[in-house]
RNA sequence: GGUCUCGUAGUAUAACGGUUAGUACAUCGGGUUUUCAUCCCGACAACGCGGGUUCGACUCCCGCCGAGAUCACCA
């Protein structure tokens, strides 16, 4: 069966990886099935808008690579998918209800709802609105609200995740349909939408499940067939037991991307938060997610976010992409994440560094960090040598004895190339009697003053022989 | 409070009546000529509780406890 899926985001705001889920799914679900996945916009609530949002939500799905076939940009043959644009299709559809007397316009002023709300808490009873209907609505007119006249009774529905449902009628009320400001509610909006688009799975967060039945009652009351349902769980933040938002500072997805986590990375991550294929795969590409998603397979409970896990994903990721394509098209990826004194150097330079660093990045932006000694000469931390816990055994006379000789021997006219420099470095070795922990480590310190770097040999290959030495003599005199 | 949902290690999960309850992240140890990382090896660590059903229950049923969602002219 060919799914027609949608992601219908509100432009509020950005995508945080609490919510970006709804999209990724029904992604998958299209894709698997060969048939459209439609991106629209939810955009009736007019004092949460925010300008650019839907930039924005265009911007996070194309950066992980979740194309879609009906929406802004692409246009399609429902078109428009901005729900504000819609408004006369939406008031063609509620006068059907209108006609046939399943809605009416509503009158009451807001402060008369809540008295009546407050009654019924006062009361300990549930408030149903169904309770106070005016008794004679007038006929509709902008400016005043349509109600859906709701039919108490029972549901009972499948949701291909949480299983089958069943409802008693106190669930079901007179919900709002078109609202005093002429734009319709989600509740009214998303069936119609669906229905004109022709979704044929609808996929959202657990939110909804209880909505439901005033759900089913719209579509009976249109003679609609229900689309399949799907709830998808919360992703829980890290810490209590909330579901992932902005107030728990949830995170953009862009912001990832400007922190360095590859789009692979967080696709692969979020696929797999609250879904798992039964298999102890772990890393999946778009392609291996699109062909083994199973919507029966998404799991019924809430998943926390675990960042810990997306990075280390992401430096999966990294060595895959460098393993499998090499590192030019890993450098690629790196572009805007050198720190700013690499500027000057050339392509081929930074390719080189980041061949040696790359199975050491969490994100691409440790590169900042991590590489700056391959572009510019280090501070010298005589302290950073004098108390390493290998060096600090031996006296000054002999550290600066040791790196002469080191000096000596990587200064003799021979190639200078990974290989002969571990020649080298063994000489040294032999020469000196001394321990590679010892030895290495002075040599390590010397041309780099970081905490950590590549292996040796290959560090001074990158550097070049002038600058090796060059470091290693400013060291010596220094002493 | 009503209605609905959920409950395997710290986290994400596997199991679908019979396993020493598997895997991954994290943590802790060890190995790979220095560091950090990669990679490899190893360790720790879980079926919320109580009743049933059954020869046998993480798996089925009931109750309890715990957690969450929803009850808007927001989505």
């Amino acid at each position: 069966m060919k799914a027609i899926t949608r992601f219908a985001p509100s432009p509020t705001g950005y995508i945080h990886i609490g919510n970006v889920r709804s999209a990724i799914y029904p992604y998958l679900v299209a894709r698997q099935t060969g048939g459209k996945m439609i991106l629209r916009i939810e955009d009736t609530d007019r004092e949460r808008y925010v300008e650019g949002a839907t930039e924005l939500i265009e911007d996070t799905l194309r950066w992980l690579g979740l194309d879609w076939d009906e929406g802004p940009i692409v246009g399609g043959p429902s078109e428009p998918y901005f729900q504000s644009e819609r408004r006369e299709i939406y008031l063609k559809w509620v006068q059907k209800l209108l006609d046939s007397g399943r809605a009416y316009a509503d009158p009451t002023p807001p402060e008369k709802i809540d008295e009546y709300r407050r009654k019924c808490n006062e009361e300990k009873v549930p408030f149903l609105y169904r309770n106070f209907r005016p008794e004679n609505p007038p006929k509709w007119e902008p400016g005043i609200p349509i109600r859906f006249k709701a039919e108490p009774k029972e549901y009972s529905w499948h949701d291909a995740v949480m299983g089958d449902m069943h409802t008693g009628p106190e669930v079901l009320d007179d919900i709002i349909l078109i609202k005093r400001d002429g734009y319709p509610t989600y509740n009214f909006a998303h069936i119609v939408d669906d229905a004109e688009m022709g979704v044929t799975h609808v996929m959202r967060g657990v939110e909804y499940l209880s909505s439901t039945p005033n759900y089913l009652a719209l579509y009976e009351a249109f003679g609609l067939e229900r689309p399949i349902l799907i709830s998808l769980p919360h992703i829980l933040a890290p810490q209590g037991n909330k579901k992932l938002g902005k107030r728990d500072g949830a995170k953009s997805v862009t912001e990832y991307r400007d922190d360095g986590v590859l789009p692979e990375a967080m696709l692969n991550y979020l696929a797999c938060l609250g879904w798992n294929d039964g298999t102890e795969q772990e890393i999946y590409t778009k392609d291996e997610l699109i062909k083994s998603f199973s919507i029966d397979r998404i799991q019924n409970s809430g998943a926390r976010y675990d960042e810990t896990k997306l990075l280390w994903l992401n430096g999966q990721w990294i060595r895959r992409i460098f393993d499998e394509q090499g590192a030019r098209a890993l450098y690629d990826r790196t572009v805007n994440f050198w720190p700013e004194v690499a500027a000057s150097y050339s392509e081929e330079y930074r390719v080189k560094v980041l061949s040696i660093i790359y199975d050491r990045l969490k994100t691409m932006s440790d590169l900042k960090t991590m590489t700056e000694y391959f572009f510019v000469d280090p501070d010298i931390d005589i302290n950073m040598l004098v108390e390493n816990k290998f060096l600090k055994k031996l006296s000054e006379a002999e550290i600066e004895e040791l790196l002469k000789m080191s000096i000596n021997e990587l200064s003799e006219p021979k190639e200078w190339n990974p290989e002969s420099l571990q020649e080298k470095l063994n000489d040294l070795l032999a020469k000196t009697g001394r321990k590679p922990a010892e030895l290495f480590s002075l040599i390590r310190i010397a041309i780099s003053f970081a905490p950590f770097s590549p292996a040796l040999n290959l560090t001074m290959d990158v550097l070049g022989r002038e600058t090796t030495l060059a470091r290693l003599n400013a060291v010596a005199r220094s002493i």
